[in-house]
RNA sequence: GCCGAAGUGGCGGAACUGGCAGACGCGCGGGAUUCAAAAUCCCGUCCUGGCAACAGGGUGAGGGUUCGACUCCCUCCUUCGGCACCA
């Protein structure tokens, strides 16, 4: 019975500590402390999902914590919150299924996960949980809504401003005057062609289509034009690329994000219709290459079509555009293989030489990007060489490869050349590089009015709208007469209203239209008109979060300014932990949103988060992703049930680099339990439970010293890169050198405890007061280390001669070269080595080794 | 196809700016303790040969630079992630 009193009961313990830190508020975060450096340290908040916590989410939080804590053992004011990113399609699906309101299932779901979150003993500030799907939360959501509702985008400026400023022509009536504004406002609508899934009774967002397929479920989606929410986020597209290079991410995630704004620099050219009064305008990144056109391409979907093709050809067109119409993206991939087309049997002219070229459509142009046409030039483009090897059309070469082998195949009409070269077959500008050619025939275009110098972006705009019921309804009102109408601000937040039917209608009317004492509204005149019945979509509520921690219960405004200005000081948000899958889109619209706020004075930071780390995903035991099917979930609960939230947290970081995808391993879990275990002995006395007789007021011998002193400065350096496997590493040795040790220097391990608080908090808490500390830890100073005492007095040497090691040599620290260099000349292994030869150089590496070349 | 990341023992991984490859943990083998087991402690554990001292080989493959390469350069292979006709 008494045997048990010195156990490492770790459940006891991590209870007790868990209600100690949440009883007392021990991490409430004070605003504005103007006697610390803030840090504000944030994790990507989870959907509260009916799974409960996966393995995968403390990876990420534990990171978090671990810095959390140990810069607040540096001094730092420490903002570290939590919260749920609510709205999402499983509750809404749920409440298809069962009739459930999404409300309740998004509680409970969050209830159980918030339960799981704090068995890990992570130190949040819970004051400032927030859930997106909160009406005090999504009244902020709404009223940033209602700020690109309100704004437009000043292009000279490069920047917000209030719609109220829109310089607006003269002689408009009011209805244009109306239509005018509403085509400046940075969150619009517009008839598009939408990717809408029959299945889901929605439509999806472009990142939501996977190979044709919904990315949730897996249904078939088709292309259909429906009325939808647009925010321009193409406005930001310059500076959400410029502006990357002020934060400190991973460099390939930039690049990501690089590619999906996709800047390209390039010309539009005019193209006359020949016998039409008509143009067609192309863009083009290689106006060097317009000598080289041979025929054009249009977007089926191009309205010109119509209007220009030949009688002969119309049935063939309008063949081939029904058939365009009707293809999913699905189909488009699959067909990518394959180029189709048809001749419209009209002609262009092109602007440089006069020349008459057959004008085609295909689908391999597509109707979204530039200006839906381009001129081809097979000989230099790689899709224009397929098409027109398949449909026997000229290829001109008009650039020659450096490469004279190349610069023949070119010649013959055999091979695409994309790069740069000298061109050919170019009229006056023949002999140009390209680089040259590109400028001078841009001026040339631009001086004849036939063209000009223009910047194309791959970035669209961000189709805003969802036909669904569980997210956050529009603060927007439609008069009788069609007109657009914000609700005002003090009006906020429009709650979502109660409904008994949570099915799509099918017609692609969301399940809102249903709730029709919501959706008549008697204005104060006494005109009827109608709530909007889309909602937002999930990541609308994701945009701004970050924001909201800094004031969660303002109800007069979203965050106070100075509160902003105080935690979101010296670039944003000093460390931003997240999994890679949100490196392009959650990352990219919450840049759009912070950018705009940036723009009307609400936040005073240009980018939201300066510093930004993917954790790698892990694995199941299998080495397989994770998955229900599979069988290979890790449930965190039994994790903590078996080991305990410690060995927990430690394994997670143990594991590997925080960036590195890892499978799991139990055996690894035990692994790090027992290093818990052994540490416990070290200082707890098996018996009673007290402090262990080994510990001692003593000095510590100087190994023990010196191994201290290099551990401490190992796991602040290692914490500083976020190298926490190899911090955990350096811990483990420490504990196998003391629990060796006969006697254990008391203030040895305080500096280890102290040391080891950030990675396993409970254990280190409960081993801090055994020490005899009344109350916490989590405040006190970071150990500082020796650099005096961790130096070796004497180091090894490795001696190689040609490069393989031959012996050992142990030297004072600070001999010299001369010394090192005697001393490996005097072993006998050595000389064996060199056998007589002569002596070509010694190479001596200071507390490396030697290397004697012969 | 294009772009990005990565390939190190039986396994997860370590190795600073080019300087002793395999830290730490798992697993495995042997021993101590025990009536026995669990737990714990000690020793060993990259491969090949050898009783051993030792010798040789070794960081996906091949080549190069260097006194010296897991690390830098070139070519190729494999795995994972992203994009997918963006003119």
């Amino acid at each position: 019975m008494d045997a048990k009193k010195g156990l490492y009961s770790f459940g006891e313990i991590e209870g007790k500590w868990q209600r100690f830190w949440e009883e007392s508020r021990l991490f409430k975060a004070p605003d504005c402390d103007p006697s610390k450096p803030k840090y504000y340290v944030l994790d990507m908040f989870p959907y509260p999902s009916g799974q409960g916590l996966h393995v995968g989410h403390p990876e990420g939080y534990t990171a978090s914590d671990i810095v959390a804590r140990y810069k607040r053992a540096k001094g730092f004011n420490v903002l570290h919150p939590f919260g749920w990113d609510a709205f999402g399609l499983p509750a809404e699906q749920h409440a298809i299924q069962t009739g459930t309101d999404p409300k309740e299932t998004t509680q409970n779901n969050i209830n159980n996960m918030r339960r799981q979150t704090k068995s890990l003993g992570f130190s949040y500030d819970w004051d400032r949980e927030v859930a997106t799907t909160d009406p005090k939360y999504y009244k902020w959501t709404q009223w940033i809504f209602l700020k690109l509702f309100n704004s437009y985008f000043d292009e000279a400026e490069q920047k917000a401003r209030p719609i109220d400023q829109l310089p607006v022509p003269e002689g408009l009536s009011d209805a244009e005057k109306a239509k005018y504004i509403d085509d400046h406002r940075l969150a619009c609508e517009a008839e598009v062609p939408v990717n809408w899934c029959p299945a889901l009774g929605t439509v999806l967002a472009n990142e939501e289509v996977v190979g044709g397929l919904s990315e949730r479920g897996g249904h078939a989606v088709i292309r259909k034009p429906m009325r939808q929410w647009m925010l321009r986020i193409t406005k930001y597209a310059e500076r959400l690329l410029d502006d990357l290079t002020e934060v400190d991410w991973p460099e390939s995630i930039k690049k990501l994000q690089t590619d999906w704004v996709g800047k390209s620099i390039g010309a539009d050219v005019d193209f006359k219709v020949d016998g039409f009064d008509e143009t067609i305008r192309v863009f083009t990144t290689r106006p060097d290459t317009l000598f080289g056109a041979t025929y054009m391409v249009m977007a089926p979907e191009h309205p010109l079509v119509d209007k220009i093709t030949s009688q002969d050809r119309r049935e063939a067109v309008r063949t081939y555009r029904e058939a365009a119409a009707r293809k999913s993206d699905l189909d488009r991939t699959d067909l990518a293989k394959e180029k189709t087309g048809e001749p419209i049997g009209a002609h262009a002219i092109n602007p440089v030489n006069g020349e008459k070229i057959p004008i085609w459509i295909s689908d391999y142009v597509l109707i979204s990007y530039g200006t839906g046409a381009i001129m081809a030039v097979p000989a230099h483009d790689e899709r224009d060489f397929e098409f027109a090897t398949k449909f026997n059309l000229p290829i001109i070469p008009v650039v020659e490869p450096a490469d004279a082998e190349q610069a023949e195949a070119v010649r013959q009409g055999t091979l695409c050349f994309i790069g740069d070269g000298r061109a050919i077959n170019s009229g006056d500008f023949s002999g140009l590089s390209t680089a040259e050619f590109k400028e001078q025939i841009t001026d040339w275009l631009q001086k004849r009015d036939l063209g000009k110098k223009t910047v194309n972006y791959k970035l669209r705009d961000w189709l805003f709208s969802r036909q669904r019921y569980w997210g956050e309804p529009f603060p927007i009102l439609h008069g009788p007469d069609g007109q657009i109408m914000a609700i005002s601000e003090d009006e906020l937040p429009l709650k979502l209203p109660a409904v008994t039917d949570y099915k799509p209608t099918g017609t692609g009317e969301p399940p809102l239209a249903n709730a029709l004492d919501w959706v008549n509204v008697t204005l104060s005149d006494g005109s009827k008109a109608k709530r909007e019945t889309n909602t937002m979509p999930q990541w609308a509520g994701s945009c701004w979060y970050y924001l909201r921690y800094l004031d969660p219960d303002n109800d007069q405004q979203g965050w106070a300014p100075e509160k902003e200005q105080y935690w979101m000081a010296n670039g944003g948000i000093d460390l931003y932990i997240g999994g890679a899958e949100h490196a392009v889109l959650h990352l990219l619209y919450a840049r759009f949103w912070h950018k705009l706020l940036y723009d009307l004075g609400y936040v005073t930071t240009k980018e939201p988060f300066k510093k930004l780390i993917n954790q790698g995903m892990i694995l199941g035991e299998d080495g397989q992703k994770m998955s229900k099917s599979r069988g290979n979930v890790v449930n965190p609960d039994k994790v903590i049930a078996e080991y305990g939230a410690d060995s927990m947290r430690l394994y997670e970081m143990f594991m590997g680099p925080l960036e590195a995808i890892k499978p799991w391993s139990m055996q690894g879990v035990e692994g790090v339990h027992r290093f818990l275990q052994k540490l416990w002995r070290a200082v707890v006395d098996r018996e009673t439970g007290e402090l262990a007789e080994a510990i001692e007021d003593a000095q510590a011998d100087e190994p023990t010293l010196r191994l201290l002193n290099q551990t401490i400065k190992k796991v602040g350096d290692d914490i500083e890169t976020f190298s926490f496997n190899t911090a955990i590493s350096a811990m483990m040795i420490f504990v196998n050198h003391l629990s060796r040790l006969s006697v254990r220097p008391k203030a040895v391990v305080e500096k280890l405890v102290l040391i080891l608080a950030p990675f396993a908090p409970h254990i280190a808490e409960e081993l801090w007061e055994k020490l005899g500390h009344a109350g916490t830890l989590a405040y006190e100073p970071w150990p500082e280390y020796d650099r005096e005492l961790i130096r070796e007095k004497k180091i090894e040497l490795a001696v190689q001669v040609n490069g393989k090691i031959k012996d050992r040599i142990v030297v004072p620290a600070d001999a010299d070269e001369e010394q090192i260099k005697q001393k490996a000349l005097v072993s006998e292994k050595v000389a064996a080595a060199i056998a007589g030869r002569e002596l070509r150089k010694v190479i001596v590496i200071k507390s490396r080794l030697v290397n004697i070349v012969i």
